[in-house]
DNA sequence: TATGTTAATGCAAGCGCTTACATAATGCGC
DNA sequence: GCGCATTATGTAAGCGCTTGCATTAACATA
């Protein structure tokens, strides 16, 4: 496919073929004015006297010209383009806010690129790599931790940084996040307060994943706080899907010391435990209460709905946006952004059942 | 932490501060050999000296020398990208299928750039001009119903496209895909073969969507085989959220004549009905079924689980994938690829309450 | 040692675009 | 009309990289 032809060589330069896509010069030609002209009309029009650029733009959809994004970066040292490296698009919350991101940032005429990295670290390093071949203006990054190597590549290349879905006040980069530990324990704290003592977790992989470490964490606290922690085995880490959840779940009810309430990480684990609850003929919450994070659609499906933790993820994707644009802008007197989840109460959870 | 200084005008250069990033020059420099060499190391390593090799990428490391993509593009006229332009991101199909076309294309090194239209025809023409304008080697679109002129700017590009969602033997462009016509008459088939004869639909927005569309017009014919049409305001179209679906629904359940199934465009919508039906104690599928498409994981959550249609969208992603690889390779006899959807029996399908 | 062959490298010409700077056109007050 | 301030346009020098071609180094053969 595509035989490109273009000639450089001005001898016998009439072979064109109408296969070679149009540069800034046939468009100069045929509107009869210099590659200047074309690019002012296409940059700064106002700098254009009227009638000349009206024959710039016939000549332009005539030919069905586009410029050349490579020259055009190479030229002015800008992309115009910022990147986000997540760990997955399967993940509906990172989906929602890539696409609220991306929504703000094309709103400024900037484009986004998107990686991934699975959450491999390695991969990580490799995909920023090459967004910052491409030039990036700026880059998102989901989550804080990852090797020294990649913060002193980010470092070293110079480029704006913003974080996003957790947040550090620590953090050399800026962020726009929640603390996962604190809305974590506050998770936890609502099911200690409904009365149950044994409380099982089934969290997402926390290895290389400073969210799931932290919700981890965050449930933790909230149980030392009151002299509680897991019981032997009653912490399960699990990826993200509802068939793993569901095994876990499987085996949590399996354990003697059977927990009251069941922790999930994230509502797709929530998911796939409330699934298996009921395959087993456990009921939720009457027997088993089981809390979600996140607050995705999947929440509001399962029977019963999922109490869980609402995360403001589009509006996360938007100030992630606007914090990126205002860096480009140079703008100077920038700061992390914090949300507050906040509790929703559904039905799955519930005081547990007598014994 | 190397200090990059490059003068390239002579006169007070100096200036140019640490934050300039290092490019091929200063790699050739500190490797003492030509730039070409370094190129040559990045690219063919197999024709570049051992010992000079590791000079270079002894450089290469020591500066964290990342190529500039816009003048390798500019100077081999490849970019080694291919596009991808879906409606959005939040649905999770499409999420799901690129995840796979990304995962098979970056085993091949192979850059994904996403653009979204939000399905507005205008917006999709307006971003593949920017991913034309990355000069990306392919391009993939979702369904082939888009305007004339659109397809007018690919054949003027000459850009390998490659449709994917939809199959449609008679389109100028590859597919990936399948029949969404069919698909539904067979799932329209199964709902008339429990003995419904009052059905709705909830249909996605078809409005340029010829998935939502096809999936309307193979519901229709499966009811004109069998002498049945759609009661006036049995047909509803809503967009793809729970809410919408749920509002649809009362809509339908309020009817005089209450429909005894309802067909719902995508899994989204279905469970949005189902919820609806739950609140008002409407039960599913004692007195009306439900029956969604596509299989997210949202069909197997719900209660009663989702009867609907299975679609492939991981491996029409990796399929989709290797059909760009191979068009960018030049191979020449390449065809469709149509996938089979399979119906998925759950639980949200019955027969009919007797009257 | 001379010679031919191959492998390794350097040289330099662009790729398509932007942007100082120089030049030409235009408009205005008188 | 004239001169001057604007405003429009053109000229040409790169941006960082690849690559055909020329050159040199390395090596085997006679």
């Amino acid at each position: 496919m595509a035989n490109k032809i273009k000639p450089s060589i001005p001898k016998q330069a009439a072979v064109k073929s109408s296969i070679a896509k149009p540069s800034i010069q046939d468009v100069a030609r045929l509107a009869g004015v210099s590659t200047a002209t074309v690019s002012r009309t296409l940059n700064e029009p106002r700098k254009v006297k009227r009638l000349t650029l009206e024959s710039v733009r016939n000549a332009v959809d005539e030919l069905g010209y586009t410029p050349h994004f490579g020259g055009r970066a190479l030229a002015s040292n800008k992309s115009n383009t910022i990147g986000a490296l997540i760990p997955t698009m399967e993940n509906a919350i990172f989906a929602r806010g890539l696409q609220a991101l991306q929504e703000t940032l094309a709103e400024a005429g900037v484009t986004l690129l998107i990686a991934t990295s699975g959450y491999d670290p390695l991969r990580e390093y490799e995909q920023i790599q090459t967004l910052l071949s491409r030039g990036v203006d700026g880059l998102l990054l989901i989550g804080t931790t990852r090797p020294e190597k990649t913060y002193s590549l980010l470092r070293n290349q110079n480029v704006p940084v913003v974080i996003a879905w957790s947040f550090n006040s620590e953090s050399e980069h800026l962020c726009v996040g929640f603390n996962n530990r604190s809305a974590a324990a506050n998770l936890a704290n609502s099911v200690l307060d409904y009365g149950h003592r044994q409380i099982a977790m089934i969290a997402g992989i926390s290895k290389g994943n400073d969210r799931a470490a932290d919700r981890i964490k965050g449930v933790r606290q909230a149980l030392r706080k009151r002299d509680l922690k897991f019981a032997p085995n009653t912490l399960i880490e699990a990826p993200y899907n509802l068939e793993e959840a569901a095994q876990a779940m499987a085996t949590l009810m399996a354990l003697d010391a059977r927990p009251t309430a069941v922790i999930c990480g994230n509502d797709v684990l929530a998911a796939g435990a409330i699934m298996s609850a009921k395959q087993m003929g456990i009921s939720v919450p009457d027997d088993v209460s089981i809390v979600g994070f996140d607050n995705i659609d999947l929440a509001s499906v399962t029977t019963p709905a999922l109490t869980t933790v609402h995360v403001p993820h589009r509006r996360m994707g938007q100030a992630a946006a606007k914090l990126l644009l205002a860096i480009g802008r140079g703008e100077d007197d920038l700061s992390s952004i914090e949300f507050q989840p906040e509790l929703v109460m559904r039905q799955s959870l519930a005081a547990p059942p007598d014994r």
